[in-house]
DNA sequence: TTCAATAATTGATAAATGTCAATCAACAGT
DNA sequence: ACTGTTGATTGACATTTATCAATTATTGAA
């Protein structure tokens, strides 16, 4: 386990109020391993052997059914998933795969359950976690079934302009994952693009620029119990 | 407190195994109340006050933008909602409305999190409660991007069946909190019902009778990682 | 660079779903 | 039984979204 990393990991919300003698616990049990892109991390249906942690690159979860597939999130450095399967020593609902050359941490389910039951800061940590990743979940739903397409990608745009903290980004995943996110197609994805052009919404390849965020934030009508992920 | 209700309440996954003297704190500083139809206990914004524990009745959870409405999920007893916004004191993202006459327990939130971090079988029933919520709105999610309002419909169907344990069973909804609860309009799903008529599912007001299970299964392509809502 | 593979766009069309209005059914209160 | 209210259904139609096919970028490897 290379120091650099323990550091980072460590001050990571859930295992930074540990005791360190579970902390190096933790650490010796897990291991680190690069993966290249596009390689399948974990399966639907598989059992939680490992909590991972994504170090360095990105890693997509995604579900399938019936032949469809469906990108339901996508986790960036340094973060973890899937905790609730691990926890509750339950079969996965969402498949991992990297998105690009990734370095993920690995650290027996067991050793979290086992640490999970004699740190109660840690414990803490994992129901404020846990809590976190239902309420972003609750959030994506309300998204889903409360709005039309075009609406969730006005707010997909504006929420992306926060984070950024600019009226011009780059689109942060290729526009067919996108499309799968937002649960509309690519072609319905292209022609939302134009679609939001009245509302000052210019788009070159990735390149996102916003005319005027009011004039679509009127459209959008973001709700914080809704696009805002910090809460 | 009522002695026969503290009985159920105690048989709670959530409450089983705290500390007798922590169970009891819990139960000083609630209350229990009854409320008509149709009340709103709370609403989308609130700040967490009470932990709610439905007794008897049942609770619509919705949520609400733009003039637009959803619900969400019926809670029935005896369990609890909302647990994530009070455990990280944060703003609800659904509202509640009871259908029926409900009698209601009302624990203060500041007890919830007081007694969640000096016991340790409730921090860690809290954390089974809350994986498990977690699940479910992912399994909801799912349903949702990967399956077509037909596909939603014949599938909610046969977990009814399941639950039930009869090809004959009654609606527990209105049809109405059905389609919104299956994210469609009350039209599309009067129609949905006609759709689903050449696999053998036959309906009379609210009464549902499925002719031959596997037909309907063929068609709706049940899926434990969807469809079992008990892991 | 060149070429093959993949992603993105576009047009034409079909399917799914929503909206509006009218009607019918169920039910509660008088 | 009457009547008003609400939910459910139906038909006509509009909108949204998906599908299929073709074309145009874009990207990455030889």
């Amino acid at each position: 386990m290379p120091e650099s990393y323990e550091e980072d990991i460590r001050a990571l919300e859930l295992f930074a109020e540990m005791e360190e003698a579970n902390f190096d616990a933790l650490m010796r049990g897990a291991y680190v391993q690069n993966f290249p892109p596009r390689i399948d991390l974990i399966h639907e249906e598989d059992r939680p052997d490992f909590l991972h942690v994504v170090l360095t690159g990105s890693v997509d979860l995604y579900s399938s059914w019936n032949g469809r597939e469906s990108s339901m999130a996508t986790v960036r450095p340094i973060s973890t998933f899937i905790l609730a399967a691990t926890i509750n020593d339950l079969p996965y609902l969402m498949s991992a795969r990297t998105l690009e050359r990734s370095r993920i941490m690995l650290v027996p389910s067991t050793d979290v359950r086992q640490i999970f039951s004699k740190d109660p800061a840690f414990a803490r940590a994992i129901v404020t976690e846990l809590a976190q990743c239902y309420r972003s979940v609750v959030k994506n739903t309300k998204d889903l079934k409360l709005r039309t397409s075009l609406e969730r990608l006005a707010n997909y745009i504006l929420r992306q302009q926060t984070l950024s903290g600019s009226t011009e980004f780059d689109l942060t995943m290729e526009k067919r994952r996108l499309a799968s996110f937002l649960g509309m197609t690519p072609e319905n994805l292209s022609r939302a693009f134009k679609g939001l052009e009245p509302y000052g919404v210019k788009v070159s390849s990735n390149h996102i620029s916003i005319v005027d965020p009011d004039d679509l934030a009127r459209f959008a009508k973001p709700n914080p119990l809704i696009d805002d992920h910090t809460t």
